[in-house]
RNA sequence: GCCCAGGUAGCUCAGUUGGUAGAGCAGCGGAUUGAAAAUCCGCGUGUCGGUGGUUCAAUUCCGCCCCUGGGCA
């Protein structure tokens, strides 16, 4: 719209179904930006209609980086993501525009502002070393071990799975403890963001809303696209099988849930997580600007770039 | 109008032989360094329908009233 605006970054977060892409595409059109995607499920090809990707016409009218990139066989990661990302905020920026960061993965927008510790792809051989001693002497035992080996690890909860393979993994892949790589310094993968803002709706609005949406999902071929996805027969390890919506409604087409019950169920694990991604920007991203509606978050935002 | 049954957490209900109450589901708070839509931790949130009475003490017993469901008219 100006050229005032020029190479600046802009993120815009918030919970599910708070209406972040509306206002990522209503600021891109004020001032002339593109879109970069920064929701951890949007990423794969496979989920369009379950994960709420732009519409054809949106994508029309400004251009949206990073959705539907990767095939659902494939893993994103918060690191993998991140360099993508500031890979097209560079392009962005070449091109004279102004990004826009908009998502609801938080720890995404953090590892693009602030960076990640520098840890090397873990190798499938580490991973899989890590699951079958995992199996092999169970949480009390894993855990034990792995705190003999890093006693940095004694802060990860026993029942914590993932986090407690995460740490055996790498440390079988460099030798090194988790905690040892992560007090390394990190550096952003981008200039600083000129704006940053956090839609945050009432609770009930948004999970009236967060409903609401999962029946639009149903009505537009949400099924057909569950359908499919199971249809491929990927490992149900992978983060697209995550997939909220997705995973109940595949469940319902094995036959273990009705789909009234499918779809009740896809709602309130909806629910939970819009809580979850509440909490983290609550407490996570504590001074960052707060917007209700996606309206007043433009608007706040435009307020706020021409201080 | 009369007769039953019931009114306890947001919902469905349990319970207290009188000492102000607890389950499931829903919900709330928190953690978060490459699976993050993941993974994990913590928390009953309550005028026990209202009002009088009996009692040291009533959500519990008694009376009356209100509401809901069923039956009879």
């Amino acid at each position: 719209m100006t050229e005032s605006f020029g190479e600046i970054t802009v993120f815009i977060a918030g919970p599910t179904a708070s209406g972040k892409s509306a206002a990522a595409l209503a600021l891109a059109e004020r001032i002339g930006g593109e879109i970069v995607n920064a929701d951890a499920l949007q990423v794969y090809a496979d989920l369009d209609i379950l994960s709420a990707r732009p519409s054809p016409e949106e994508t029309a009218r400004v251009s949206h980086h990073l959705f539907g990139f990767l095939d659902g066989a494939e893993r994103c990661s918060a690191g993998r993501w991140a360099r993508a990302a500031a890979r097209a905020v560079g392009e962005i920026h070449g091109r004279g525009r102004p990004a826009i960061v908009a998502g609801g993965t938080g720890l995404y927008f953090r590892a693009l502002e602030e960076g990640l510790s520098p840890i090397p792809t873990i190798p499938d051989a580490a991973r899989n070393e890590a699951r079958e001693a995992y199996e092999r002497l169970g949480a009390e035992a894993f855990h034990a071990e792995l705190v003999a080996r890093d006693p940095g690890a004694a802060r990860i909860a026993v029942a914590d799975r993932q986090r407690l393979l995460r740490s055996w993994e790498v440390q079988a892949a460099t030798g090194k403890p988790l905690s040892a790589h992560q007090a390394a310094a990190r550096a952003p993968l981008i200039e600083p963001p000129a704006a940053r803002m956090v839609i945050e709706p009432d609770r009930e609005t948004l999970y009236a809303d967060c409903d609401a949406r999962f029946d639009a999902m149903l009505a537009r071929g949400g099924l057909e696209e569950a359908r499919r996805l199971k249809a491929r027969g990927l490992s149900p390890d992978l983060p697209v099988m995550k997939a909220l919506g997705a995973a109940e409604l595949i469940a319902h087409l094995g036959g273990a849930l009705g789909l009234e019950e499918a779809a009740e169920l896809a709602k309130r694990n909806t629910r939970r997580f819009a809580k979850r991604q509440l909490t983290w920007f609550r407490n996570q991203t504590p001074g960052w600007p707060r917007a209700r509606t996606p309206d007043e978050a433009v608007a706040a935002v435009i307020n706020a770039l021409q201080i």
